[in-house]
DNA sequence: GTATGGAGAGGTTCGGTTCT
DNA sequence: AGAACCGAACCTCTCCATAC
């Protein structure tokens, strides 16, 4: 986030790889585009699939959506086409296109989108490739996959390699012969970003030599060889209107605060996490205090700070509830641990939920539609108690079909969805 | 029988914290 | 050090219930 911390990046290079103060690395500086980044395999010159990426791993096929992308080439061009070639890239929405868009949107009066990018992300989830075609998305390549073969030895030369091929490329990406340059890139986009035809949030560097790249290696899934130098986040000030506690799978309180709404950074902001005890007394927040939020990774709501001359007279230290709020079982914390915990177990209605909230999830036993709401409730209802209970829902068939908002086909769905796992 | 609205689920974005 | 998990907001899709 700032320039030293980009300074000290290029140390932290050098040192590794074993150069001079003074040796010069070459860096790639590119924009860094807010929209959502996607996969595109190539098999023997042709779009076989595309892919967006959520956690870095697998993602959605979107494959029939992305071939309506005119950034998007069918065929590679060239006479070197390697037999596979992956790429990443960052599709998008500019902001004509965006206001377009949402002056359709009114004229059809349907709700607008409410920011560039979650209109393109919506758009590429659509199942009717006829609506993301009609809705004028762009993209720019930048990064490879699996390769069959070589293309390339630096990023730059990947980069005219992408172009040969038939991707659209980032034309205001630079080479830089030092940090130097490349901080000057940043700045000069920071002053010029409000008049790019579409959203940046930061700048990325990039050590050009892949060789280099490969020494370097990753720390867990960041690259040690790449810097993202983001722009500090649009922040705004609101109320904080209470804080409330949750409790967790594991029994964890964990604090809320519930804000006034406010826009930040193209969203309405009304709930931030306070994470722990620890950290409402490190930020001295108090109900009713003015706060300053901004959305971390201009994603996750996060308070910054208090106001403190606008803090009302009479104000009091947040007092963490010894008991837990749902089951009134005792909260302890224990020495060296940072969250204090209930100590219902399974009696807690909130432990117990978040036990079968966690069982059904994707990383667990992944059964699709048991959702919250549907566990609290059959939790309530006495139809289910602990996750071995999903087992035997189908036993109480007929009760569950007679629930509101349940009919035939979701309850045949769930029970096909439960019988898949049972095995 | 068909259109419309609402609820719920699930997936996407990312950083921060905590546990292993 | 690395992985898991959590949090908030938005969007689409599916299904049920209601209105006509």
């Amino acid at each position: 986030f700032t320039e030293d911390e980009a300074q000290e990046f290029v140390q932290r290079v050098k040192r590794f790889l074993g150069l001079a103060e003074g040796d010069p690395v070459e860096l790639v500086a590119e924009p860094k585009i807010d929209g959502l980044s996607v996969a595109l395999r190539y098999e023997a010159g042709r779009l076989a699939q595309g892919a967006t990426r959520g956690d870095g791993v697998v993602g959605e096929d979107v494959t029939a959506n992305l071939r309506t992308l005119k950034d998007v080439p069918e065929r590679l061009h060239g006479s070197r086409i390697p037999a596979t070639l992956e790429v990443r890239g960052e599709v998008f929405m500019t902001k004509a296109d965006f206001l377009k868009l949402n002056q359709d949107q009114e004229k059809d009066s349907k709700p607008p989108f409410a920011n560039p990018r979650n209109a393109a992300a919506g758009s590429l989830r659509q199942l009717d490739p006829r609506i993301t075609a009609s809705r004028r998305l762009s993209a720019f390549f930048y990064a490879e996959g699996e390769l069959s073969e070589p293309i390339a030895g630096t990023q730059w030369d990947f980069l005219e390699a992408l172009r040969e091929l038939g991707f659209r490329t980032n034309p205001i990406a630079e080479l830089c012969p030092s940090i130097e340059a490349a901080l000057a890139v940043c700045r000069k986009l920071a002053e010029t970003r409000a008049r790019l035809a579409y959203d940046i949030d930061g700048v990325v560097y990039k050590v050009n030599d892949w060789a280099l790249q490969r020494r370097l290696g990753f720390v867990s899934r960041a690259p040690r060889w790449a810097l993202a130098h983001k722009f500090a986040a649009e922040r705004a000030m609101t109320r904080l209107n209470d804080i409330v506690i949750q409790v967790g799978r594991t029994g964890t309180l964990t604090p809320v605060a519930e804000l006034e709404p406010v826009t930040v950074g193209g969203v309405v902001v009304s709930r931030a996490t306070l994470h722990n005890e620890d950290e409402i007394a490190r930020k001295d927040v108090r109900v009713g205090d003015t706060v300053i939020v901004q959305r971390a990774g201009d994603v996750i709501p996060q308070i910054v700070g208090i106001v403190e001359s606008k803090r009302p007279k009479g104000a009091q230290p947040f007092a963490f509830p010894a008991k837990c709020p749902v089951c009134g079982s005792h909260a302890v914390r224990e020495p060296g641990e940072v969250a204090r915990r209930c100590t219902g177990g399974l009696v807690c209605a909130a432990q117990a939920v978040e036990r079968l909230r966690h069982f059904v999830s994707r990383n667990a036993f992944d059964i699709e539609g048991l959702g919250r709401k549907h566990i609290e409730a059959f939790f309530e209802a006495g139809l289910l108690k602990n996750p071995a209970g999903i087992f035997k829902l189908h036993e109480r068939r007929a009760e569950l079909e007679g629930r509101e908002g349940w009919g035939p086909q979701s309850t045949g769905n769930l029970m096909r969805a439960i019988e898949e796992r049972r095995k």
